[in-house]
DNA sequence: CTTTTATGAATGAAGG
DNA sequence: CCTTCATTCATAAAAG
C-alpha cells in the first residue's frame, strides 16, 4: 500500500486544500465557491481494498461455480444477471485506478546522473534536496525518489547478476539450500497446496454471508 | 470506473479524466493550480451501490454453493483448492515452491483486525496465540507474524509522517511536530456490512482482484 | 484493440 | 525500532 501519497507540495494556498493532507474526508471549497467532498488518496485505497474482499470472493466463487457446473451452464447465466449493475459494467473495466508517478525526462535525466556519480543508497537528507530540485521540474515526493533509487539499484544488480552467467555453472549450484542454514527461517514451508480445510476460509465481513459460509461448512 | 484520476501533471488533460461509469465526477482546480480529487454526493451513492452488488452476489453465490454442494461433498475440497491455493492463483505463473510467506487474506484480514485493535508490539505468547489461530487459514510461523507485526508498525507510521508532510520545500527544516491527528474517517458512505471504522483498517489487497473484475465483463 | 514490456510501488524478510 | 534488500504486483507505455 501506498506510504506514498503524493501531497500536495506546491500549494500556493496550502489553506485551500485539504487541510493538513492529514486524510480524512473533508468539505472544501473549490474556485467556484461551491462545497465539494474531497476523497484522499488513503481514503481510496482503503475503498480500494475493500472492494477487492468483495472481487475476490466473487471471483472464487465464480470459478468454483464454473467448476461444479461445467456441464450445464446454468450458473453462468445466473451471474450475468448479477453482475448487470450499470456501475459494474458500463465501460468500467476498472473498479479502481491507481495511478502512479512517471518522472518527466528532465527528472529521469537528473535521476540518472545522480545515480551514475556512484553514491548508491542516498540517505534521507540527500532524497530531500532531491525531491526539492526535481519539484522544480514537475509534481513529485521524495517516496518517489526513493523507490527510484531503490529500483533503480535493484535492477542494475540484476541485470549485472543475468550478465554473468557464463562460467557460473560449475560452481555449487546447490538448489536446495545448505543444510546448516543459520537464519531463523520459518519452519519449512511445506507444499504449496496445503493449507487450510475449510470453507469458512473465504472472508466475510459480512454477517450475514459470513453465516451463510459457516453452513456450508 | 474511475474517479478523477489524480495529477499527471505532465500531460493532463481533463477531458480525458472523467471516463469512469455512473459517476460524475470532478476534477477542480482551485486557485493555486492544484488538482484535487473530490467526490459528489452522486458518486457516493454509486459507489454505496456498488458495494452492495459485491454483497448481495456473494451472498447469492453462497446460497448458491450451499445448494450445490448439499448434494455433492466433493464441492467442498473444491473450494479449499481455489481458495487456498495462493500460488497458483496469482497469475498462474510457476507453482515451484516459493520462498517467502504471503498471508492469505483470511490471515490478513485477522492480523489487521489484531493490529487495529490497538495493542502495539505484541508478546512472545501473544504471537504464538495468533499463529495458532492463523495456522487454521494456511501455512504460517512465529516468524511471520512477529515480521508482520513489525512492519506494519513501521510501515504505518512512515505513512504518517508522508501524509502529513505538506510544507513546501521554502519552509525551514521544521520537525514535525503537529498533533498526530488520527486520520478522520471518511463520511460514512460504507456498507454497513464491510464498513471499517478507521482508513488504516484496511482490509487486503488481493491481486486477483482485478482478474476477478474482468472475468466478469 | 490486445499483448508485451518497462518500471513504480508494495511487502516479507534480514541486518544493525 | 530503523533501514535495506529481494521479490512480486500492477500499470503506464510501447509494440503488434
Amino acid at each position: 500500500m501506498e506510504w506514498n501519497k503524493p501531497p500536495p507540495q506546491q500549494a500556493a494556498h496550502p489553506e485551500e486544500l485539504n487541510g493538513g493532507g492529514g486524510g480524512g474526508g473533508n468539505l472544501n471549497v473549490n474556485g467556484g465557491g461551491m462545497f465539494v467532498k474531497v476523497m484522499t488518496d488513503e481514503q481510496m485505497e482503503v475503498l480500494r481494498k475493500q472492494i477487492a474482499v468483495y472481487a475476490t470472493i466473487c471471483e472464487q466463487l465464480v470459478e468454483l461455480h464454473k467448476s461444479l457446473t461445467s456441464q450445464h451452464d446454468l450458473a453462468g447465466a445466473r451471474l450475468v444477471n448479477l453482475y448487470s449493475d450499470p456501475f459494474v459494467t458500463s465501460g468500467g473495466h476498472k473498479i479502481t485506478g491507481r495511478q502512479r508517478w512517471t518522472p518527466t525526462p528532465v527528472q529521469l535525466q537528473i535521476l540518472e546522473r545522480i545515480f551514475d556519480q556512484g553514491n548508491g543508497a542516498p540517505s534521507k537528507q540527500k532524497i530531500k534536496e532531491i525531491t526539492a530540485e526535481l519539484c522544480q521540474h514537475g509534481q513529485i515526493s521524495e517516496t518517489n525518489v526513493y523507490n527510484w533509487f531503490q529500483n533503480r539499484r535493484a535492477r542494475s544488480k540484476r541485470k549485472q547478476q543475468a550478465t554473468q552467467q557464463n562460467h557460473a555453472e560449475s560452481e555449487v549450484e546447490t538448489e536446495v539450500e545448505s543444510p546448516n542454514e543459520k537464519k531463523t527461517k520459518p519452519d519449512d514451508f511445506q507444499t504449496p497446496q496445503i493449507a487450510s480445510s475449510k470453507p469458512e476460509d473465504l472472508c466475510f465481513q459480512n454477517p450475514e454471508a459470513n453465516s451463510a459460509m459457516h453452513s456450508m461448512d
